[in-house]
DNA sequence: TAGTGGTCTAGACCACATC
DNA sequence: ATGTGGTCTAGACCACTAA
């Protein structure tokens, strides 16, 4: 118990060492990230107290503390008063998509209805090999489906995912699971996503996209191409969206 | 000097005083947000150094870090190691448009060319009174501009400000302004803008929009409504943009 | 009551900018 | 050489949670 984990090798001191100075709580940071992508901690478990990781390191709480500050910020670790500092997971979050922006104009933003339409295996594209950084010819796995709010699809997904680490995804599989998709690739696959960027257009349907979101041909549609990355700013999902916005928008904050 | 401002009325103490406990350095950045919004430093000036502030406020120079620390990540405040630290401003900043997400699909993201169309006294629709918290009746400044790239228009701006504190504002001196427009309202009308939340839509161009996007009529366009705050959260412009995203799109960051 | 994270302090020293 | 912010430490005490 006590020994399991022996005391870390010391981390590289703050002397001045010529190039490249690094903060000792960026030290300890990058090893904590080092452990959780490695799972030793699993999400939503706890991971051990400052005083502990303290000792492991042989830094002071204070330094520890920073560290976990950061990481707390940038959503790794979530710490809770008088219990102690978790590992953050999509499956048991309050917020149904943590990523998605779409609000409705009027109502609650309560959540929305899946309805998937297809899960295939391809040959990945060039663009979205590109964005994946896969190998051109390497497979990639195809998932599209719809989101509704009041019987009424609000958004059409279509969404690529490198077919290695994802095999054995299917659209059974995706339907029968309960939370958000995010809260199944963590604990089915192993991929957890901590960080996306979006690029946001506008354009126009085209007869399959008016079809399935129950709109006009030609009416406007929000575009969203989303690439979200794991550790280490690996790329592992692209996902195109069209959102219809007649009744919703997409909130942004801005600071 | 050294006596200029007095030993500040200590805090109240963090002993268990029954409702809503407050930790020290809230309140410390309280009252250096109170200070901000007073004018006591002016935007682009440095403030008191930490040990001053510390002496000032009867605390300890840590507590005051912790409060500087988070007005700087709420841009409030900028730190510059070995100088000082200094009140934000929007008129001397690298970025041209601290609040525009607008990024070209290729080629990097150099400055645009503005052209204001029109600056008008009117009295404020009802939408543009609520979000702004006018009294029906009250009157508001209306500026139209377009931003454009390459001599192409790309964005159509149609930007509401309540007329009181944006007295004596003409297209003249817009155009004559150098910097960012937020700098000009921050220099010459002491309002600075703070956060923003933006709502996103698809549209398409209608007959005058098109006209001077130079885009077909019923193309689609990126509609962003923002809504732009100062200090104290008081909403001080409502913008409503048009953006032609063929060759440009609106990115966002996920965390 | 014990353990956890949260706050606050005082002091040492480092890195950076300026004179 | 001086002054600024940046890092690190050690220790005290508070607030919250759970047994």
């Amino acid at each position: 118990m006590s020994a399991t984990v022996p005391t870390e090798t010391p981390v590289a001191v703050h002397a001045s060492e010529g190039p490249a100075f690094s903060p000792l709580y960026q030290q300890i940071k990058a090893l904590l990230v080092k452990s959780l992508q490695g799972g030793e901690w699993k999400p939503g478990e706890a991971i051990p107290s400052e005083l502990e990781l303290a000792a492991r390191f042989r830094v002071s709480q204070g330094t520890v503390r920073k560290a976990i500050d950061e990481l707390a910020t940038d959503n790794l670790l979530v710490r809770r008063q008088g219990k102690g500092t978790y590992v953050a997971t999509h499956a048991e979050e309050n917020i149904q998509y943590r990523f998605l922006r779409l609000a409705p104009d009027e109502g609650p933003a309560t959540g929305m209805a899946r309805s998937f339409l297809d899960c295939r295996r391809i040959r990945a594209p060039a663009d979205v090999a590109r964005a994946l950084d896969l190998k051109s010819g390497d497979s990639a796995v195809l998932v599209r489906r719809t989101l509704s709010r009041n019987e009424r699809p609000v958004v059409l997904d279509e969404i690529w995912l490198p077919a290695g680490p994802f095999k054995g995804l299917t659209a059974e599989r995706l339907s029968q699971y309960a939370g958000p998709m995010y809260g199944l690739f963590e604990s089915e696959f192993g991929v957890r996503m901590i960080r996306a960027e979006e690029k946001i257009r506008a354009v126009v349907a085209d007869a399959s996209s008016a079809a399935l979101l129950q709109v006009p041909e030609g009416s406007p549609l929000l575009s969203v191409e989303r690439l979200a990355h794991t550790y280490g700013d690996k790329p592992v999902e692209l996902r195109r969206g069209l959102y219809n916005t007649a009744s919703h928008f997409y909130r942004n904050e801005l600071n």
